[in-house]
DNA sequence: AAATGATCCAACCGCGGGAGG
DNA sequence: TCCTCCCGCGGTTGGATCATT
């Protein structure tokens, strides 16, 4: 017996999210919080599937989604926590604020997998290629005859199954997320709220793991890079304009967060030392 | 300017696993 | 312990857009 769809199919919407709905969705989540997405889009008005509310939410329409400009930092970052974690992509997302884990796995998928290969690295096992599939990659590049849809990248993955041993970590917290408790009303936990409530996990606070936040986003300069972007267009003035108001966060209570930096960038320098960052990586990711 | 190919990315799908009864 | 419900994750798809011929 198949597993029954997670809801009924019959008179949903799909398909790209048109502004009205992206507005009824983000009402309801500011008035009654994240969760329950299987009866939120009834009580929302919403002719969608529960998932599909949570992905547009989740993606799209939340406030600390910061898009597009991923700074060379990020890209390195990426790069190596992959190396370390594998298409573990919500993992990768946590370490990187206003990211999510679809952005990421599109960004890897188009263009850092491409410019690995291209450097002669296996973006599957981050190793050196062999001389044989470099000759490959190379005649790839010249061949057009191939239909375009199969000639898509993440389709055109080697049978070769990446062997990314299974690394049990907790669940990391998003750094600027707002880990809203079931119920609890969106606007009881804006944004200015953040330096007032660290609670980790405590119900309706905001939970932020300060051991959480990615290094890139203090280094000196790309301030810019971090906290709540709100409404990068007009579209989302709806967000922008009333609940969200804090634009941006800069967690520099804690100077850890630097001496991390510092060490992270220090790691960056003896490049060749992956074993040093695994571990360095690895003991923030715990 | 039109046709074709290539790329990007939002959204969908199915599965695994945790929570709770 | 089993079962069901629900959430979240990673893989995949397909339409929109850009680039090239």
């Amino acid at each position: 017996m198949g597993r029954a769809p997670c809801c009924s199919k019959v008179g949903l919407h799909r398909g790209p999210w048109t502004p009205r709905e992206d507005t009824l969705l983000t009402k309801y989540i500011q008035s009654h919080g994240e969760g329950h997405w299987r009866s939120l889009p009834k009580k929302a008005g919403l002719l969608r599937c529960g998932k599909s509310c949570r992905l547009r939410w989740m993606n799209y329409l939340r406030p600390d989604i910061k898009r597009g400009n991923i700074t060379p930092d990020e890209d390195d970052l990426i790069i190596r926590l992959h190396s370390l974690l594998g298409n573990r992509w919500s993992l990768i997302a946590g370490r990187l604020p206003g990211r999510t884990d679809n952005e990421i796995k599109n960004y890897w998928n188009t263009h850092l997998s491409k410019r690995l290969r291209s450097q002669g690295t296996d973006p599957d096992t981050h190793k050196k290629l062999s001389k044989p599939m470099l000759q490959d990659l190379k005649k790839g590049a010249k061949t057009k005859s191939n239909n375009n849809k199969n000639n898509k990248q993440h389709k055109s993955k080697p049978n070769i199954q990446t062997e990314n041993p299974k690394v049990h970590t907790p669940k990391p917290t998003r750094f600027t997320s707002l880990s809203l408790a079931r119920n609890d009303s969106f606007e009881s936990n804006t944004c200015n709220t953040v330096s007032q409530s660290s609670s980790h996990g405590g119900e309706g606070g905001l939970a932020i793991d300060v051991v959480d936040v990615p290094w890139s986003s203090f280094k000196d300069g790309h301030n810019d890079e971090v906290g709540f972007l709100v409404g990068e267009d007009e579209e989302h003035d709806l967000v922008n304009g009333s609940d969200f108001e804090c634009q941006s966060y800069l967690p520099t209570a804690d100077h850890s967060l630097e001496k991390l930096y510092e060490e992270y960038l220090q790691l960056l320098k003896t490049d060749d030392d992956q074993a040093q960052f695994d571990f360095f990586a690895e003991s923030i990711v715990i």
